[in-house]
RNA sequence: GGGCCUGUAGCUCAGUUGGUUAGAGCAGAGCGCUCAUAACGCUUUGGUCGCAGGUUCGAGUCCUGCCGGGCCUACCA
């Protein structure tokens, strides 16, 4: 059996996500996710929030609550989100967790062995008031180059001069605005990627057929300026994972933590052995997934991530798992996403533009949303929600293409031979261009989801959707019935075996609906077709459903203008 | 500044290693149907493929330059 490990970027702890960080990642790796699993793999897939860093200190304090408590309850938030927009992850881990603490500090101790870590004294900006150093970005002042009073350390947003935070003028705490800040000398320890930086670029360029996107941005970190740098992999922050060298204490690394994106990844890992732990499993049970040792050296590491993340997925946790020298899973194929922006701008947390995932829930079923965001995923370039785009594709994909369809014929047979599937007649040339017709879209969907082209994809499946209403205005049972009852019979049979077939091809992308149309047809166990001729005569004569309520309202113009106006933000 | 991506019908996008008359969905127009969520089906109007050169028997596709949009640029994550 085929084995596949999914992972998904890990969403950052500090408030709930738009609909752009959902359709970067998590939403097409959930459609890759159930469609490996309706075709029989054995599939792991994992999430989990991102905890450590800053902002997550600084969002605590906000909410007035200690850090642990405020990403504890910020987790259950994101988990209950992911469940309401079924997220099928097989564990939403956390990488707080106590596993992670385990494996970063285990891992950074076998780096530390093979000569890969080193310590570097560095002078960074302290802040008096605030107890704390401040990275770069959290320092504002005032422009050197152009006067802007607004400028960051990190660089210069009115004129996009990079700077360094001791460039600033009049240098003050974006946090607490305080002017008391200093230069302290903090020693850290860095990871000596550039070290691996060759055998990183040879195994870069032995991924054949890896986005460009993916290649394009790890190739020019590989080979910009002097090539790839060392990072830093530790913080002088509280919340975090103590600096240890595996289970023993690292000399001088006192009350330090390691910065969020050395454990970010690793969490994936550790969320495996979370996962392993809750269903009261053995080591052994989440080591078959990630060491080739162990089982690993079958099973197909699928990574998905918005562009941002690249470099990390790419670079540094492959030079983790390299430079540790244990033979852990290295990924296999990192898919790649661009941005979704928000009626010609960017979502915006700061200024409430934009739609967030609650209130997405709140407005409608999560079908709606995981139909439009998955049909104009961001694969090739950027691309843009509006309220418009979003009425007109759920309106004529979802309530006209395959709501309709459904309704249909589920109501004309109720109404000509009852809630039973008629019998009589046989299925003819007409039935037989139609199976013709949806093998052929059947192969090439199956072709697009593999190759993770959730685009192609979704256009392949509303064809199969039209195939269903084209044959019925050819077939006309309501025609044929006044004339050759057993001719419409077998129409009428015909079309409702297409359900319970597009239920299970669309559940990837639409589970819920599936589900109701499983449910209306009495056919729970429909399996991922593999024969379109024995799909469709699954149904016999007799066997009994049920018409459904309308599976897709329509937005209708009020609707979609009220909501534009609500999120357009300030 | 550097790097990468992108510009194809009114809109959203496909266009394999260059190969005849550039495709799809939506929107528009016409016709048909009346089972259905005024839904569906059929037909059809739209494109000097951003601009200008070049290579080639042949360029949407390759090369150069220019113009527009976007992203990344390593201490936010």
């Amino acid at each position: 059996m085929t084995r596949t490990l999914i992972t998904s970027a890990l969403p950052y702890i500090n408030g709930i996500k738009h609909l752009g960080n959902l359709v970067g990642s998590q939403l097409p790796s959930d459609v890759y996710a159930r469609f490996c699993r309706a075709r029989g793999d054995e599939v792991m897939f994992i999430c989990a929030t991102d905890e450590h860093g800053t902002p997550a200190e600084l969002a605590a304090a906000k909410a007035g609550k200690p850090v642990a408590e405020y990403c504890a309850e910020m987790h259950k938030v994101q988990s209950d989100l992911a469940t309401g927009f079924r997220l099928s992850f097989d564990h939403f881990g956390r990488s707080s967790s106590p596993q992670n603490h385990q494996l970063t500090q285990h891992l950074a101790g076998k780096l530390a062995e093979a000569g890969l870590i080193s310590e570097v004294s560095e002078k960074q900006v302290y802040s008096n008031t605030d107890g704390r150093f401040l990275p770069d970005r959290y320092i504002e002042g005032t422009c050197p180059n152009c006067g802007y009073d607004g400028a960051r350390g990190d660089q210069c947003e009115n004129c996009t001069k990079q700077l360094s935070p001791t460039d600033l003028i009049d240098p003050r705490s974006a946090i607490s605005g305080s002017t008391d800040l200093e230069v302290r000398e903090t020693k850290h320890l860095f990871l000596r990627q550039s070290k691996l930086r060759d055998q990183l670029d040879s195994w870069i360029d032995r991924q054949a057929g890896w986005p460009v996107l993916t290649t394009s941005i790890a190739k020019k970190w590989l080979h910009d300026g002097d090539g790839l740098r060392d990072r830093g992999i530790t913080r002088d922050l509280d919340w975090g994972i103590p600096v240890k060298r595996g289970d023993a204490d690292w000399p001088g690394m006192e009350g330090k933590v390691f910065y969020v994106w050395f454990d970010a990844p690793i969490e994936y890992i550790a969320a495996t052995a979370e996962w392993a732990e809750a269903n009261e499993l053995d080591e052994a049970a989440w080591q078959r997934w990630w060491r080739t040792d162990k089982g690993a050296d079958d099973v197909r590491y699928v990574q998905f991530m918005g562009k941002d993340n690249v470099p990390f997925h790419t670079l540094s946790f492959p030079a983790t798992i390299m430079g540790s020298g244990e033979p852990w899973k290295l990924v296999d194929y990192v898919k790649s996403f661009n941005y979704l922006n928000y009626d010609g701008g960017q979502f915006s947390t700061s200024k409430g533009r934009g739609v967030f995932m609650d209130q997405a829930l709140d407005i409608l079923p999560s079908d709606y949303w995981r139909w439009w965001l998955l049909s104009h995923v961001p694969e090739s370039s950027d691309s843009e929600f509006t309220w418009e785009s979003f009425q007109r594709g759920v309106n004529k994909d979802l309530a006209d293409v395959l709501g309709n369809f459904v309704s249909r014929i589920t109501k004309f047979c109720r109404s000509k031979f009852g809630e039973e599937v008629p019998e009589g007649g046989d299925y003819g040339a007409a039935e037989e261009a139609v199976i013709a017709e949806i093998s052929t879209s059947l192969a090439a969907y199956e072709t697009h989801l593999q190759d993770i082209e959730i685009r192609k994809a979704s256009a392949e499946l509303r064809a199969i959707w039209a195939a269903g209403n084209e044959y019925l205005q050819a077939a006309a049972p309501w025609v044929a019935f006044k004339t050759d009852p057993e001719a419409a019979a077998a129409s009428v049979r015909f079309a409702l075996n297409l359900i319970p077939l597009y239920a299970a091809l669309s559940e990837p992308f639409i589970p819920d609906a599936a589900a109701t149309m499983l449910e209306a047809m009495n056919a729970k166990d429909t399996p991922w077709p593999t024969d379109i001729t024995a799909a469709l005569s699954t149904l016999k004569a007799g066997h009994a459903f049920s018409v459904p309520d309308v599976m897709f309202a329509k937005i209708t113009d009020d609707a979609r203008d009220e909501m534009e106006a609500r999120f357009t933000g300030r």
